[in-house]
DNA sequence: AAGAGGATGAACT
DNA sequence: GTTCATCCTCTTG
């Protein structure tokens, strides 16, 4: 079976919570250089740039690092955490929107051993793809990647729809995670996780069921 | 022109 | 549980 690209359609939503919700069980991908790489999505969270402290166009701010932000969904915004991480988020909403979705678990499936060397590790264990930073690292994804349109065909990174969304049941919803500054944003329940997976990260913050 | 701090992870005690 | 690596971006003077 072919799996294809998810449509710039897909992205357009109004409401991010909603969509950082249907974007579990969707497959990241990504193909540079003729490597591929891809895991399965299980953690995400909602950042709603006008009205969201926790959110780096809070306030409708715009900088030259948010700017792909606040164009129409399905471009990739990519940023530079602590000087060391690359955050992979999916822009989303209408243009001038604001909104993104922060990808902070995979589960991995396709080229473990390309996502291993990346990460410098010897097995497939959640240190490989659990958490923001992590991920990134694993699927190749750095800064320079950031305003790709994740639906155009030539793209390199993009997202499958493979079947494997979960059930609405098998969701849950929590805090967000590092947002503490954010005051009264930071108990916003926008962050959401498919029930049991071991690739859910294990923040500092985070719920540990 | 300069400095503080960040949507984290790894390596410590 | 705590410490710290490390660099880009934004704010301030």
């Amino acid at each position: 079976m072919v799996s294809d690209r998810l449509p710039q359609s897909f992205y357009l939503g109004e409401d991010v919570v909603f969509l950082a919700k249907a974007l579990l069980g969707n497959v990241l991908v990504t193909e540079f250089n003729g490597q591929r790489s891809a895991g399965r999505i299980v953690e995400t969270e909602a950042y709603r740039g006008p009205d969201d402290r926790a959110c780096h166009a809070f306030n409708n701010r715009r900088t030259p690092r948010t700017e792909v932000m606040f164009g129409p969904g399905g471009h990739a915004y990519v940023y530079l955490c602590y000087g060391i991480h690359h955050l992979f988020n999916i822009v989303t909403g209408p243009e001038d929107a604001a909104h993104a979705v922060l990808i902070r678990g995979v589960e991995p499936l396709d080229n473990l051993a390309l996502m291993l060397e990346r990460r410098h590790l010897t097995k497939p264990a959640p240190p490989l793809t659990a958490g923001p930073g992590a991920l990134a690292q694993a699927l190749g994804i750095r800064t320079i990647h950031s305003g790709l349109p994740l639906f155009a065909p030539e793209s390199p990174i993009w997202l499958e729809d493979r079947g494997l969304t979960p059930s609405p049941e098998s969701i849950v919803a929590g805090t967000r995670v590092g947002v503490e500054p954010a005051g009264a944003c930071a108990l916003r329940p926008w962050r959401f996780s498919i029930k049991g997976s071991p690739w859910v990260s294990r923040a500092k913050g985070a719920p540990t069921p």
